[in-house]
Order: C-alpha cells, then sequence, then structure tokens
RNA sequence: GGCGACGUGGCCAAGUGGACAAGGCAAGGCUCUGCAAAAGCCUGAUCAUCGGUUCGAUUCCGAUCGUCGCCUCCA
C-alpha cells in the first residue's frame, strides 16, 4: 500500500509523493527555548519522529530540518508584549544568551530520552537574522507589508485566500474582536519586525533597514525553511494550535515571498489533554519528561503511551494511563527479550499488514494491536523477533537492546529464599509460607521457577 | 462574542453504512502451582440522548446535552 497522509491544507488524506524522489523534505517546527519542553510539547515531537521514521520505512531519504526559536516570540496578545527570552533572562538573572542555550539543551535531552531522531539540521533563529531581513525586504517590495509605530507588518488583506489553511472565517474574527489591534489595519496582521523601543535596552537586537529591532517569530521559519529545504518542499509539520496562526502566516509569507505555499503537505499533531484540560505552559499541570523519571517512570514508556492514540486525536493523560502503558511496554519488552536472537527473515505476512497500518495515516494504535497479535501467534521465535525489531525500526522503542536489569539481593534475603527452599524440600509448608511473608515484607517477591526460586525487587510501576 | 472538534465496555483507545465494534490496562473465572507469582485460556460494550435519510447507521444529516480546543504566547 503507498503511503497516504493527511494534509491540513487540503483537509483530506491523500497519496504521499516527493517532489525530488527518494529525498524528502520534512521541516518540523521546534520549541521556544524560554521554559522546558512540557510532555504535551513532547507529544508532537513524538508524532513527527513516526512520521519521519515511516518515510524511512518506505525508503525515502529525510532531509529534516529543526528550528531553535531563541527570539522573537511575545509573552502578550497581538505582537505587543515582552520578549519571552529577555522574561525569562530577568526571572533567571542570565543572559537570554545563556538561558536559549540551556533550554536547548534540556529540549535535546529530552528528545533523546524518548529517542527521538535528531534532525539532519538544527537551525536557530538568530544565526538566521540575514536570512529573514532578505525575506522581509522581499515580502515589502512586493507590496504586503506597512509601517507603524512598533514594527513592519504584514498586510494580510491583500492575500485573497489568507487563513485558507485554518478555514479562518475573517468577518467573524473582525466580529469577535477580542484581539487588540493597536495600529494594525486588520486582526490578523502580524509582525515581521519589531522595533526595539528606545527606553529599553534589549540584549538580542540587529539592525536593518528599518531600524534597531528583530525579527517577528512567523518570518524565521519560512526563511530558514526555504533556505535548507527550497521554496516549495514536501512536508511541514507542527501542533494542532499552530493551524490557526503561526502556518496561516508562513504560508502568507511564502506566497508573498516565493508565490508557494511553502510545502506540500501541512500536518499537525493534536494535544495532549489533562483530565479535564490541555496542558499548557502559562496554566495547569507542567509535566515535563523529568518529572516522570523522577516519579520512576522510564521515558519510553510515555512514547508507547502515545502509541496507542492516533497522533490527529486527543489523548487524555492520566497516571493510570500511564501506568497501563508501562505495564504493557514491559510485558512486550520481557516477551522480546525471552526470544532470543532475531534470525533472518521477517515474517511476510505480518510485514504487510504493518505496513498497511503505518502507511495509512500513520494508524500507530492499529500496528499495536497487530503486534500484540503476532506476540500470541504461534510464530517461531526467531521470527517473532526479527519481525518485532523490523516494525521497531519506526516504533523506536529500542527493544533490540532492552534487557533485564540486573538486581542486587541482599545476603539476609537470600538466605531466607534458602531455608524457604529447605523447608520446602522437607514437606513444611507453614515454615515456608512464613518465610515468604518475610520476604515480601522486606521488600522483595519470590517467584518460583522450573530453574528454582527468583527473587527480585517487588514490582513498583518502574 | 466568533470558529471548530469530540462524546465507543471500569480507564486509555482503534474502527466500519450491513455477518463476532481492534488492541492495551484493570476486573472476574479457569488452567498451572504445596501456597503464591509468572504465563496461558475465557468473560463483558448495541458505540451520549432524541429525531431524520436509508432495505439497513455506532458510522451520513439535524437538534439537544456534555466535554474540549482555537480566536492571545502555546506542540
Amino acid at each position: 500500500m503507498e503511503l497516504q497522509l493527511f494534509d491540513t491544507y487540503t483537509r483530506t488524506v491523500r497519496p504521499f509523493e516527493p517532489l525530488h524522489p527518494p529525498e524528502v523534505g520534512l521541516y518540523t517546527c521546534g520549541p521556544t527555548v524560554y521554559d522546558y519542553a512540557h510532555i504535551g510539547n513532547l507529544r508532537t515531537y513524538i508524532f513527527e519522529d513516526i512520521l519521519k521514521r515511516v518515510l524511512e520505512y518506505n525508503g525515502y531519504r529525510v532531509r529534516h530540518v529543526m528550528n531553535i526559536t531563541d527570539v522573537g516570540h511575545l509573552t502578550s496578545d497581538a505582537d505587543t508584549g515582552e520578549d519571552k527570552m529577555e522574561k525569562g533572562s530577568r526571572r533567571t538573572g542570565k543572559t537570554a544568551w545563556d538561558i536559549a542555550a540551556e533550554y536547548t539543551r534540556a529540549f535535546q535531552s529530552d528528545l533523546n530520552h524518548l529517542n527521538i531522531e535528531d534532525p539532519t539540521i538544527w537551525c536557530r533563529a538568530t544565526d538566521h537574522i540575514e536570512e529573514q531581513i532578505e525575506a522581509i525586504e522581499t515580502i515589502a517590495a512586493n507590496g504586503y507589508t506597512y509601517r507603524t509605530s512598533d514594527g513592519i507588518y504584514f498586510d494580510t488583506s491583500k492575500l485573497p485566500d489568507y487563513g485558507y489553511i485554518g478555514r479562518l472565517d475573517i468577518e467573524g474574527q473582525k466580529a469577535g474582536a477580542r484581539v487588540d489591534m493597536g495600529e494594525k489595519r486588520n486582526p490578523t496582521d502580524f509582525a515581521l519586525w519589531k522595533f526595539s523601543t528606545p527606553d529599553v535596552r534589549r540584549q538580542m537586537e540587529w539592525d536593518s533597514p528599518w531600524g534597531v529591532g528583530f525579527p517577528g517569530w512567523h518570518i524565521e521559519c519560512t526563511a530558514m525553511a526555504a533556505k535548507y529545504l527550497g521554496e516549495y518542499f514536501d512536508i511541514h509539520c507542527g501542533g494542532e494550535d499552530h493551524i490557526t496562526v503561526h502556518h496561516p502566516n508562513e504560508i502568507a509569507q511564502s506566497e508573498a515571498c516565493f508565490n508557494t505555499r511553502l510545502a506540500n503537505f501541512w500536518m499537525h499533531g493534536y494535544f495532549l489533554q489533562l483530565d479535564d484540560s490541555k496542558m499548557s505552559k502559562s496554566s495547569g499541570e507542567f509535566l515535563r519528561i523529568q518529572t516522570l523519571i523522577d516519579k520512576g517512570y522510564d521515558p519510553l514508556a510515555y512514547r508507547f503511551f502515545c502509541l496507542g492514540a492516533h497522533y490527529r486525536a486527543k489523548l487524555t493523560f492520566s497516571w493510570d494511563s500511564l501506568d497501563a502503558a508501562v505495564t504493557a511496554l514491559q510485558r512486550l519488552r520481557q516477551a522480546s527479550y525471552e526470544w532470543g536472537e532475531p534470525g533472518d527473515t521477517v515474517d511476510p505476512d505480518y510485514q504487510a499488514r504493518f505496513l498497511e497500518h503505518i502507511n495509512n495515516d500513520l494508524n500507530m494504535p492499529r500496528v499495536l494491536a497487530l503486534v500484540w497479535e503476532m506476540v500470541k501467534s504461534d510464530l517461531p521465535p526467531q521470527i517473532k523477533k526479527a519481525t518485532l525489531l523490523d516494525f521497531d525500526r519506526v516504533m523506536g522503542l529500542q527493544l533490540a537492546t532492552w534487557q533485564p536489569t540486573v538486581e542486587v539481593i541482599p545476603d539476609e534475603i537470600l538466605v531466607m529464599v534458602e531455608q524457604r527452599q529447605i523447608a520446602r524440600a522437607e514437606k513444611r509448608w507453614k515454615d515456608a509460607d512464613a518465610l515468604r511473608d518475610a520476604v515480601t515484607g522486606a521488600g522483595y517477591e519470590i517467584e518460583d521457577t522450573a530453574q528454582g526460586p527468583r527473587v527480585r525487587v517487588k514490582a513498583s510501576k518502574a
């Protein structure tokens, strides 16, 4: 089955054909590095990683670009307010540059924990000021901009189909009017370049044809994507929140600049929800990967948890759900480990069904169901192992290298276990049970196997 | 105020206009076990409610209720 993907721009699932096979250009909107990423953010990067791996599984060579936004995001609405980097700087006493570096490292560490492949190219907004200025100049030369007292703005009314990807109701937005217009001509207009305010000295500011200042948020993606992937490339990804603001603006800039809609496919990962609200940085619970690790969870259990839902549906997070994922993943790992070394061949029937599911717009929940069916099948262990490891090229659960942790059991516990064995041999069942209880009370558990008793730390969640 | 999405067994979550509505976790039963664990097997949902279209709807349309998201930094 050929690869089919949902394209937000057309709102359809349609066949994916690379523009320049076998290479695929993939741009994924990266983080603004003013704070840690939470697990909701990370769900989107997991989705994008699955997408990339599916492309690779299909034999394409993926050129993957991810940006790091280290300037330009404003804390408040309508392109007013304070730069997040500068605000973070004031909060911590560090320089904006240090903060960017620190949270960039933290973000990359999170990706590693989740076994998310690194992009081919990382690019920082502050390293591409020239490119952004050039793009703005082109947009201005083509007549899509105007100047206000605080910056250069994009005039969205100049584009008849502005907001098409978001199916924006422009008239309705005007009627709603929740947005502070400032000097903007239309509610949907946005800043391309912001001027530094004379009274406040910014840590991050650059010279430009319009005056000292800094680029708006949206222009960096357009400029960098075009630089590394060309003015029209295969797939552009982001979170669902980008459907209505960021991506319409990127497309508007690209139309004004290159006369393209920048990417052939626009794909969006949907939000992780807490029991009753989405996870956001400004409110609600802020769960990081480190939070999970601190609670004793394996980060890959979170990855497994995310695989249980389709990327285009909201996913409800709860500790119970995560615990369920922990148990399931652990069982899968144990089964896989016990199969031993993989054989040379992958089961063709399961592989065909696997391909059908991943190529059907990345249906990972179906893949998991298929995995369990395969696990329970009567295929020889070597074939199962080879097949599972083949699937894991996409799932990314590191099943090839997993092995049970070796636990150190204190001598006094081992002595009790030994005494219990003696008691059992002599059929002194009461004594044997008392010893089991004592061992259990000490936090260990005994499992009698054909090879004798096995002792381990009493199972907790991880 | 405007726009939109969703509502499937205890929880998470796939899916389809028509034959048994995936899978995981939990629960219950059974097998195995001196006991226990592990493992294996088995068990359950008429798909929010009310109408409509249709030979037939959980799947299409409308309404109602509920939940959530976007419109403002946000994955």
